[in-house]
DNA sequence: CCTTAAAACGAACGTTCGTGCTATATTGCC
DNA sequence: GGCAATATAGCACGAACGTTCGTTTTAAGG
């Protein structure tokens, strides 16, 4: 039975998955969860192939705790540091703010995450799919649980559908995302920045300042809703 | 030299090639450009490996040939019919309405080609991501002039950036697709519709109809400009 | 019909893939 | 410090990859 024993032995174990996954979700933003090679991440982390092998059983397996680790890093990277600021309108902001770094500031060396892997497992039916269609549907209810909040605070017009402007922002996000990585072209961030200011502005109903993103980064309280840590 | 004489003894050849681009076109939208492989492809098209690898030389020769391929198809589903509109908004409107037909009705089996495309091979740089580069960004500036002639017939406000506009649409299209293809849910291309039409009629100076797109495809007169045979 | 070039084939190459086995190091608790 | 569990390594496998080669089949032109 698993006892505190065994589980204090997992120790060094853990340690070094933790250590493949780190390699292994840059290497996956980049090449692909599929372009992900069990060979290459060994030789990128200085492991035998079947020691890294052993750690994860399959490649499904693999790729499975590779998009958890994304996960994982978006989590820490984008909403839990929007969560500090308050509910309704100023996260909304914030959220959409912190997303245009993550994306821009390469936290994943190939871009966003999950806009590269959705689009190599959209067609592939599987537990990779599933899991990532899941992790894509928590980010759009994220964005429209901070939309409904603004609306319950009298900050956007109740008339607009909550899902629809979600679904907005984030084909914006994702069009941005995708230029740049195409293009290499930074003034898509701009753009898709813009789009969305102009999209919150012609929806609220109090003023909306054009204050740059990464102004004013102080002003840390604590923080508010408590996020995953898996 | 390449006289008559051996110019017709190509044509078996062109058939089989063009056979082969037609199912390796659809294969690849389905397992990316990548996971279209040489043997599954010949046991797809009934021929052996050797004697399709003939037709193309190489590997990334045969992902170039599959790529033009998809342009052609896409010209000839999306950009011909459009152009048949008049210049200016009903262009326009006609590019994005026949857009999301071509994304919904799977001209490519695994939804829009291209953004498969650019997603795959974005951080990969050779041959491939610069044909897939230059072919979006003719994409962008055929809806890029289409909103300028709207301008010039006084149809669209003068003071929109036509090149921020055609930004947003594609976006829209691209997150569209993006969310179609992960969740298998129609509603998206409703809201992407929706979007699409409520940032053109913010930004003309005449009224825009609500019209829906599958209606009214008649009075196809002679086509406008010609478009490139590729 | 006969010639001849193009087209298609079958077999094999060297690699790399994911995945098993078996053995050796390393680790953490008594 | 010894012991059991865990972590890593070494090696081999079958399959699939892109590619090459020499041969055979096909079809168009004189």
């Amino acid at each position: 039975m698993k006892t505190a024993a065994s589980k204090a032995r997992q120790a060094k174990g853990d340690r070094s998955r933790l250590a493949i996954l780190e390699v292994a979700v840059h290497l996956a933003s980049v090449e692909g969860l599929d372009g992900l090679t069990i060979g290459r991440l060994a030789s990128e982390t200085g492991m035998s192939k079947s020691g890294l092998f052993a750690h994860f059983g399959s490649k499904e397996d693999l790729q499975l705790a590779t998009v958890d680790a994304a996960r994982s890093i978006f989590i820490e990277k984008v909403i839990r540091p929007a969560f500090e600021a308050k509910k309704g309108l100023p996260r909304l902001r914030r959220l959409c703010e912190i997303w245009f770094d993550y994306a821009q500031n390469h936290v994943f060396q190939g871009g966003c995450f999950f806009a590269a892997a959705s689009a190599e497992f959209d067609s592939r039916p599987g537990r990779v799919r599933d899991r990532i269609a899941v992790i894509m549907k928590e980010w759009l209810e994220v964005l429209r649980w901070a939309i409904v909040d603004a609306q319950e605070a009298g900050q956007i017009d109740l008339k607009v559908e909550a899902i629809q402007l979600a679904f907005e922002i984030n084909a914006l996000e994702i069009g941005a995302n995708w230029a740049f990585q195409l293009f290499r072209d930074k003034h898509a961030f701009t753009r898709a920045r813009t789009a969305v200011l102009e999209r919150l502005r012609s929806n609220a109903t109090v003023p909306i300042s054009t204050r740059t993103a990464t102004a004013k980064r102080r002003a840390r309280g604590s923080s508010g809703t408590v996020w995953g840590k898996s």
